[in-house]
DNA sequence: GTTAACAATCACGTCAACAAAATTTTTCCT
DNA sequence: AGGAAAAATTTTGTTGACGTGATTGTTAAC
């Protein structure tokens, strides 16, 4: 279950969702992988999901697609993107060049209550881990990044990020082996001792070091991206 | 005409280059500080720019308010975002922390062709402000920017960048000192110069006191955010 | 003379029907 | 029986019309 505050739209006749409530929707539905790469997102089938309009799916799609994470087909519908390695290579690149940098800033100006909610964070994500709940694990490991980006207070890369954390989902599960764990929430533990300590370069450094470990977990390179290259893989040698 | 059917892995935008079209054609005309904050945009009116329909105008429309540069007011209309003093602030922090490292990476990926045109690209600069072609001095000096971000070769961060830099023209025409110029095109010529050494370090730290100088000759906490407070304006004493 | 309520106009937002394209199923021929 | 072509169905894309909400100008009352 998702533990997000549940919206009470189609309770009572409360109005309307906002396209951005869809768009979110369907990003936590990608970040916990339960729409996998390739997915068909067809208009009629999101309509009676959410109970909306068709008009409100079609730009909740557009705006998924102008951050990639849907890949919007003509006349065919839009799918759930499929990143290349190269895609994968640049949103890790994006990511160590942004991170380090947002969990220096986050240590600065975290006030006692975001390091509290960062301990409970991470109490919860030890919990996740201990109870097998692949989808909750996945999901608040994600969101121990948007944390970050939330403390350190600027909505630009906050949003950024957002896109980016969807993304590396995807990325991992096209390109991670079945049994790597998305982040080692011991590396989440490092980093909050930083944040203890009001270490701000130690945060940078621990969050590049976190990155490039989950990216050298990858197996870039080998795999295609979803989208099979059939001539090659059905090429005579 | 639709385009003849290419090769089978272009799955690139099919139809969609009126799209994407329109979208870059009102990024280039805030970028020129030919739509000022807070123009209005009327759907109708730019039907009629383009020649397309309302449908095609409101989905631009939508993506260039996903990107923050227009603001979509409910049944009022869009208009020319208006950036607050905090938002300009995070653009550039943002932009400090992105481009140092773009610039860094661009160094390192630099063919020679990539440099000469960089060079190219400066004498234009040049040549515009000798001019005093003002719309064109502004618009390459964004360009400067973004053709690093293509040099790195991150289409990811080249995208962030394209919505950074629009929004930077924005906070400039809301905050910028008339007399100030938006890039001095000498930082540009240095940078260019950590190109033709190869340095990277030195291109990364002469883009972050470039951004560090844009940023101090604004002067952000006086004006609001060019949504003018017109009560304030004209309060009797 | 000022203010407040009301009405008219205009633009945006939504809905429904229509057209075009693609996928699937059926049918026919080899 | 297998495959190819054609028809039917489903799905997407577009256009038009209509309802709603906001702004503005007018009028009436105090």
């Amino acid at each position: 279950m998702t533990a997000a505050p549940r919206s009470i739209d189609d309770l009572s006749g409360v109005d309307e969702i906002a396209e951005e409530d869809i768009v979110d929707r369907i990003f936590e539905a990608v970040v916990e992988q339960r729409l996998p790469p390739g997915t068909k997102l067809s208009e009629s089938v999101l309509c009676e999901a959410f109970g909306v309009g068709r008009m409100r799916i079609r730009r909740a799609l557009l705006l998924l697609a102008s951050r990639e994470v849907v890949d919007l087909q003509a006349n065919r519908g839009a799918f759930v993107a499929s990143p290349s390695p190269q895609q994968a290579r640049e949103v890790f690149e994006a990511r160590m060049t942004m991170e380090p940098t947002i969990a220096r800033l986050a240590v600065e100006r975290a006030s006692v209550e975001d390091i509290a909610n960062l301990s409970a964070h991470l109490m919860k994500e030890h919990a996740a881990h201990h109870e097998d709940s692949r989808q909750e694990a996945i999901r608040l490991s994600g969101q121990f990044h948007l944390l970050l980006a939330q403390i350190a207070a600027n909505s630009v890369m906050l949003r950024m990020m957002k896109e980016l954390v969807t993304r590396t989902s995807l990325i991992i599960g096209i390109f991670g082996a079945p049994s790597v764990t998305n982040c080692r929430d011991d590396d989440h533990e490092r980093i909050l001792n930083a944040f203890k300590t009001r270490d701000g370069k130690a945060a940078a450094d621990l969050m590049a070091e976190h990155l490039r470990v989950i990216e050298g977990s990858l197996e870039l390179g080998n795999k295609t991206g979803g989208a099979v290259d059939l001539v090659n893989l059905f090429k005579r040698k």
